[in-house]
Formats: structure tokens, C-alpha cells, sequence
DNA sequence: AGCACGCCGACT
DNA sequence: GTCGGCGTGCTC
């Protein structure tokens, strides 16, 4: 007998283990570990989807073992490598195993599950059977239906009337064509052409373009019907006479915005050489090593990844490199394809999820050698890695803020151990921790200091926005900034504005009273939404119209204040009317493309001024920019997060190179409240390796990352009191396994204390070595399932990107 | 999660 | 009595 372990899709604590099934005799040779499958799960019969974890011939389960209903694939979905990698995300990760086994998979191949309701045959004729069914045969039992529709199909089945049928969708599917192909070659064609009919003339256009394009067949019958405006009827006369065949094709959805010219190696300079020598010593000699490049922004970075990803590649092994979304620009894309072709899948978040799950398809059948993509692109189904690259390394979106709350990078290391191949990280502005790991030769540190072609650094001058010609200027703009902007403009160069994006928000404060808008459900200020002239929320989606007098004080002087792209915009279109605004933020990208067809809109010069948030500092590379301004270069340093200081020192590093990339001399300006601060003054020249010294000093002094590990705990629950006491309980475990040498902070509230209606407290764990911790955090998980039930959410999220 | 079982109070 | 509500424990 074969029995399969098979991990079944209840994400629950309870259920956070293997269950064992029996392989039926028919299913024998089919079923290997990787694939899904159906299954009952449960005393009812209730059908689920499971994963296939091992096979074995023995049992230790005492009672009667279920059988596999029907295997979901054909093919395992998931390597041996990939199963062993959920054990140890689920473990790192404190998340159920089934969450991290679907993170690995293109979301389309997750379960759909539909329930239907039936008569039992004796009670077809029931009068509130039928009422229930109506004329169907079945009801699906969906989210919309009424409480008592609800309760009449409880209380019939309890009567046992009705029952309840279950049904795994699985929602993986190629996409299919018809499409036309011929048996004949071209010379029988010419022979079938000359026995036409001489009115026959859709059917002579048909075979002359058949003659014509011999070699792309198949040809699809949409493009036959759109394009040639052949119809349908012709088709099926041809296919009747012989001439060709109807087939049905599985196409490759079309992935949006990419047109590949051909690129050619660029020549390196020593510093590009020597990183790619080592970084190919490691991918000849199959070594795991860690490599951070350390490279000034332009110091040709990308070019030192790419000809690295060219030797994997003559080595007969694949390159994976992931890229933070924002980067993910069709000019980065591009580059990428332009040299590797088609061996290349992008996965990046403007995809279908149909179109995510071709890239996912050809990834696994071998037809790609080269996977560029974003966070949960580290999970691409790629044999025999080469090499590993993340670019940009120190951003946070390569942390997942939901469970499972893995970090790529980590991924990534684990999988080159696996596979014997280098990781190479590279940032203008390393996290600290993999700065410090690369002070201790855990990883291998590549400074790249100069720039490609020796391009001067930019100019960068700080205003300092306390200064009374600024506070007197009735805008966000400085007089100095708006007067570079015009000549800027005059001079027909481009500009790029940057908004700091904490802050941005257009909230509604009343200058009498000083009441402000807030969510009913968040603590969070509704922001103004200007495209559906509406209040909202961020965080749950609530919202309402915009009050022309204030709901505490009636007073009408209830209006704007701080500072959105909108009014930045507006100010912008006053101060320059000449100048062609475009203006990137979430509002104007929301639309699929969107995001790539403002960048294709002022790389083409249709616009002298980008203004935007964050989105618009990253890889982006527009030669006719000379100027960048920043708004609010301070907005994050006032956040509570002790990482404020290193963001604010990236962001401004980052939008800072990217004046003056071309010939053009480059200048930057920085607006602040802070002129002094360390961060701001570092960024301004570009001297990461001063900034790393200050910081790692102040993360000595207040024991925090990469001194100290940290793991933040935190409870939700809808009752503040039940969220403090539960949080007060888990302070206390914690407390007693942890050694005097940790730190506990907290209980304290969250920054945003109430978010959908439930209470968040947080505690902050900050420790050097605690070998039980990891099994204290498990155990608390496992004595505290009960109370989820109880409305508890206890989340941990191990080395947190952000306190809030 | 979804289901059964068991216990309890409140009604045709 | 028995219907329906809710807490508890189990699912190969």
C-alpha cells in the first residue's frame, strides 16, 4: 500500500501538519510528491486541495485512512527543493505551512472552493426544498445570500433534505486558440490555388497568405478575421477542401510594454571588471558566496549584473535577479531582454495573473533561463541557478509585510546554498545589516567608487525652509527652487520634483477649532480624494463626502492642510505657467500601464517638470534631467521607526543621482527643516561610508539592528482592554525564557492604534543570542490557537522593516 | 475552516 | 419535550 503525506489547504495551527492518505491502485504511478490534490478533508464532505509533501509505504495513523479523490496536476508544481524550502519558510517565517506553499505558486493555481446545495432525493418535492432550489437542480451557496436563506439551507440539512456539495476549482488555465495549420507545403498550395474557382476570391487571399506565411503557422483565427478580414466562412470552406486544418493552440498571454531592441555589451572599466572577475570566479567554482556591491549611483552597476548573468548562462546554468517593483521601469526591462531575448521571464505586478501563470509555466518547463522580477520572483521555478541577484538591496518592499512575512533576501541565500551559486547584493546605499555582515566578511564587500565616465557628481545645495524667505514664500517652494525650476525649463531641460510620501496626505483640519476628519473605524485622518471628490481612508477604504463646515464647531473655515502632488501640482501650474507638469503618484498609476506611460511621456520630453512620491526616485534614467528638487527631504526622519534616519539617506541619495547623468552637469536642492541632520548632510555628497559610521554609532547606543536582533509581537483585538491584557500575558512569557541580556519593549499602542476596528499592541524583542526564543515564539502560537477563535490576531513578524 | 457533538435556556 | 444558540474538539 502507498500512502501518501499530504498538507491540506485549512491555513489553522490545528491543521499546520501532514495528514496521510491512501493512493489509490489507479493513481499508483501518478501521484509524487509536489503535486496537488483533491481530498476529504473532515466528518462531513467536505473536498480540499492538498499538497503531496512525501510517499511511503506504511501508515502510523491508528484509524482508517482516506484515499486521494483525483490528483489536481499532472506534473508535480512543486521540486523537492521548493518542498524543503516551505519547512524552513514556515519555521523562519512562524506562518503555516499550506500559506507558504501557495506564496511559491502564481496565485491562479490556489483553490477555488464553491459549495451547492441539493435535494435529497426523497425530498425533491419538499415544498421548502423547493422553495429553496427553485427549478434548479442545485443552488451555489454564495457570500450574498441572506441570513435566512441561510438558516432555512442549515435547517434542512439538519433534517437531512438537503445536502451540501463541494467542488475544487482549480483556476490554472492556458489560454486557448483556435488557430489554422496546413499538411500541404508550398507548392501543393500554388496547385490548390489554381484549381480555384475564379469567383473564389476570400478563398484565393486566404491561400495566398497561407503561401505567404508558411513559416508562422499556426496562424490564429483571430488574426486571420481582425487583421486580414478573412472570415470565418472562408476558413471552414478551405478546411472542408482540404487546404488546412482548425487546431487549437495554447497562446502566451502578451505581456504589456515590452519591445526588445537588441543591446550588445557595453566596455567595462576596472572597477565594472574586477566585480565581474570575482563574481564569475564564484558561479566557475560553484560557491556559495554572499557579494555586496557597494556602487555610487551611475558606477554602471546593472552592466557588472548583466555580463555576471551572461557567464551563468555560458555555464549552462540559469540567473535569477529580482528588482524592487518600483524599478521594474520598461527602460531596466528592456536592458534585460535586449540582451538575453526571449530566455527571459519578467514577473512584475502589472501581469495578469493568467499572464503571471504563462511567465510561471515557461519558467518551469525550462524555456526560460533568466527571471527578472520582484519580491516573490525569488521563488521562480528555475533549475540549476547560477547566480542570484538583488539589486537594490536595502529596500524594504524585499520584506512581505503579511504572512508569510519572509525576506527575499533570505530566500534567496537559502536557495544558493542549494544550488551552489553566488548572491550578489547591490545598493549605492546598503542596509546596515548587510553593511555590518560585510564589515564582518560574512559577505564579500565590492566598492565601486567612481561613476561611468567619470560623470561629476551632482551639486547639491540644502535650503533650510526655517529661513524667513522661505516660511514667507506662501508655498511649499522656495524661491531658490522655483528659480532654478524656470531657468531649468527656459534652458528646454527637465525636472524632476520630489514629495516626500509620509505626509503627503491632504487631510481636513478646521482653523477655528482645530477638529480634524478622522476614520470612524482607523485613527487615521481621511485623506481627500480629488478624482471622486471624496474623503477616505487608507487603511480600510471608508469613505464620505467633503464637509463644507466643520462636524464639531460648524464653523466654515474647516479646509486643506498639508502638502499631496495635487497641491504641489496646483502651486507648480501657478508659479510656472510654462512648464508642463506630469505628476506620478498613486492616483495617476493606479490604471494598468499607467506607471510605464508617464515615464515613456517625459522620456520622450512631453513634459519639463515630473513631480511625484517615492515611486519616481528609483532607476530611472532620463538624460535631459538637471535638476531635482525635494519638497520635504524631512518628513520621515519625524517618524517613530528607528530606520527613519537610513530611509530619509537613501531616498535622498537615490533622487539625488539622478541629476546629471548625461553630459549635463546635475544639481540638486533639498528643502528641510533640518538642515544639520546627519542624514541630509551625508546624502547631499553622496558619502554613504560617513553616514554608515554615524548611524551605526546611534544603533550602538539605543541597542537596535545590527547590534541587536529584533522581532516584533503584536495582538489585535476588537476590545482595547482584552488587546492590553492578552499583550501584558505575552510580555510576560516572553519575559520568562528570554535571558537578562534582552530587552522588551512595549506593550505600547501602535502608531495607528486602531485600525479596522480592532486594537493593536505591540512588543518589541531585542536580543543577541536566545536560542529558545525561536521554540518560545512557536509554543506561544500553539497556547494561544484557541483564543484566534476568540477574535485575538497575535502576529510575529521576525526583523520588522518598519515599527508602526 | 467547517462540522458534529453536547450542553443549555426558551418556546411552538 | 425539541428547536436553535454557542463552546469545544477533531479532521488522515
Amino acid at each position: 500500500m502507498s500512502v501518501a503525506e499530504v498538507v491540506v489547504d485549512v491555513p489553522t495551527m490545528q491543521t499546520n501538519r501532514p495528514f496521510e492518505y491512501e493512493i489509490p491502485e489507479q493513481l499508483a504511478d501518478v501521484v509524487v510528491p509536489g503535486m496537488r490534490v483533491e481530498v476529504s478533508f473532515g466528518r462531513g464532505k467536505r473536498k480540499i486541495q492538498g499538497f503531496v509533501m512525501k510517499i511511503k509505504d506504511t501508515s502510523n495513523f491508528s484509524g482508517k485512512l482516506k484515499p486521494i479523490d483525483r490528483v489536481i496536476d499532472l506534473r508535480p508544481v512543486l521540486t523537492p527543493e521548493m518542498l524543503d524550502l516551505s519547512y524552513w519558510l514556515a519555521d523562519q517565517t512562524y506562518s503555516f505551512q499550506i500559506s507558504c506553499l501557495q506564496t511559491m505558486l502564481p496565485s491562479v493555481m490556489r483553490a477555488k472552493y464553491k459549495q451547492f446545495v441539493e435535494a435529497v432525493p426523497e425530498f425533491v418535492d419538499d415544498a421548502e426544498v423547493k422553495s429553496l432550489l427553485g427549478d434548479g437542480e442545485s443552488l451555489e451557496i454564495t457570500s450574498q445570500m441572506t441570513d435566512e436563506t441561510i438558516q432555512l439551507i442549515n435547517r434542512l440539512r439538519r433534517q437531512n433534505k438537503i445536502e451540501i456539495n463541494y467542488v475544487v476549482e482549480n483556476q490554472a488555465r492556458q489560454l486557448k486558440r483556435q488557430a489554422v495549420t496546413t499538411n500541404l507545403n508550398p507548392i501543393q498550395l500554388r496547385e490548390k490555388r489554381n484549381s480555384l474557382r475564379s469567383n473564389a476570391k476570400a478563398q484565393l487571399k486566404l491561400v495566398n497568405y497561407l503561401i505567404d506565411n508558411v513559416d508562422h503557422l499556426p496562424i490564429e483565427m483571430s488574426e486571420l478575421e481582425n487583421d486580414q478580414d478573412i472570415g470565418r466562412s472562408a476558413i471552414k470552406t478551405a478546411e472542408k477542401n482540404g487546404i488546412l486544418e482548425i487546431i487549437e493552440v495554447t497562446k502566451r498571454r502578451k505581456p504589456v510594454g515590452i519591445t526588445p531592441e537588441k543591446t550588445t555589451k557595453l566596455a567595462l572599466t576596472d572597477e565594472q571588471q574586477q566585480a565581474v572577475d570575482q563574481i564569475v570566479t564564484a558561479i566557475d567554482q560553484s560557491n556559495p558566496e554572499t557579494f555586496l556591491i557597494e556602487g555610487v549611483t551611475g558606477s554602471g552597476k546593472t552592466e557588472v549584473y548583466l555580463q555576471s548573468i551572461e557567464q551563468a548562462l555560458n555555464q549552462g546554468r540559469s540567473a535569477l535577479m529580482l528588482v524592487p517593483e518600483i524599478s521594474l521601469t520598461p527602460q531596466m526591462v528592456n536592458r534585460v531582454t535586449g540582451r538575453f531575448g526571449n530566455k527571459v521571464a519578467v514577473l512584475h505586478s502589472g501581469l495578469s495573473s493568467g499572464e503571471r501563470y504563462d511567465e510561471w509555466t515557461r519558467i518551469e518547463n525550462g524555456s526560460v533561463k533568466v527571471v527578472v522580477g520582484a519580491r516573490s520572483a525569488v521563488f521562480a521555478p528555475l533549475k540549476n541557478i547560477g547566480l542570484i541577484i538583488i539589486d537594490e538591496e536595502h529596500e524594504a518592499s524585499y520584506k512581505q509585510d503579511d504572512n508569510p512575512r519572509y525576506h527575499a533576501r533570505d530566500v534567496a541565500l537559502w536557495r544558493a546554498k542549494q544550488h551552489k551559486c553566488p548572491v550578489v547584493l547591490g545598493s549605492a546605499t546598503p542596509s546596515l545589516e548587510s553593511r555590518a555582515r560585510a564589515q564582518k566578511g560574512v559577505y564579500h564587500l565590492i566598492y565601486m567608487k567612481k561613476r561611468v565616465n567619470d560623470h561629476p557628481l551632482p551639486h547639491v545645495q540644502i535650503i533650510d525652509m526655517r529661513d524667513a524667505e522661505n516660511s514667507a514664500a506662501k508655498g511649499d517652494i522656495s524661491p531658490l527652487l522655483q528659480d532654478n525650476l524656470y531657468r531649468a525649463v527656459k534652458r528646454g531641460e527637465q525636472a524632476i520634483v520630489l514629495l516626500n510620501r509620509r505626509g503627503y496626505s491632504s487631510f481636513m483640519m478646521c482653523r477655528e477649532c482645530g477638529f480634524t476628519l478622522k476614520c470612524p473605524n482607523c485613527d487615521v485622518s481621511l485623506t481627500y480624494h480629488k478624482d471622486l471628490s471624496k474623503m477616505k481612508c487608507h487603511y480600510c477604504g471608508h469613505e464620505e463626502p467633503v464637509p463644507t463646515v466643520c462636524p464639531n464647531c460648524k464653523s466654515k473655515k474647516i479646509g486643506f492642510y498639508g502638502t499631496g502632488t495635487q497641491n504641489i501640482e496646483r502651486q507648480l501650474n501657478e508659479l510656472l505657467p510654462q512648464a508642463r507638469v506630469l505628476r506620478m503618484d498613486v492616483d495617476t498609476t493606479r490604471r494598468k500601464g499607467a506607471h510605464a506611460k508617464i515615464i515613456k511621456a517625459f522620456g520622450d520630453h512631453k513634459a519639463d517638470i515630473l513631480l511625484g512620491t517615492q515611486m519616481i526616485a528609483k532607476g530611472l534614467d532620463f538624460p535631459d534631467v538637471t535638476l531635482v528638487g525635494v519638497i520635504n527631504a524631512d518628513t520621515t526622519l519625524s517618524i517613530s521607526d528607528y530606520r527613519a534616519s537610513e530611509r530619509t539617506f537613501q531616498l535622498l541619495t537615490q533622487v539625488s543621482g539622478r541629476a546629471g547623468r548625461a553630459d549635463k552637469e546635475g544639481h540638486v536642492i533639498i528643502q528641510t527643516f533640518n538642515p544639520d541632520h546627519y542624514a541630509i548632510k551625508d546624502a547631499a555628497v553622496q558619502d554613504y561610508e560617513t553616514f554608515y559610521k554615524q548611524e551605526m554609532y546611534l544603533r550602538h547606543q539605543s541597542n537596535y539592528t545590527p547590534y541587536y536582533f529584533t522581532t516584533l509581537v503584536s495582538v489585535a483585538h476588537k476590545d482595547e482592554g482584552q488587546a492590553l491584557k492578552q499583550s501584558y500575558w505575552l510580555k510576560r512569557q516572553l519575559q520568562a525564557a528570554l535571558s537578562d541580556h534582552s530587552i522588551l519593549l512595549g506593550p505600547s499602542p501602535t502608531m495607528i492604534s486602531r485600525k479596522q476596528n480592532k486594537y493593536y499592541y505591540q512588543i518589541i524583542v531585542k536580543y543577541k543570542n536566545e536560542p529558545q526564543l525561536h521554540q518560545k515564539l512557536l509554543d506561544i502560537l500553539n497556547d494561544t490557537q484557541a483564543d484566534t477563535k476568540k477574535g485575538f490576531t497575535i502576529a510575529i513578524d521576525n526583523e520588522p522593516q518598519h515599527i508602526d
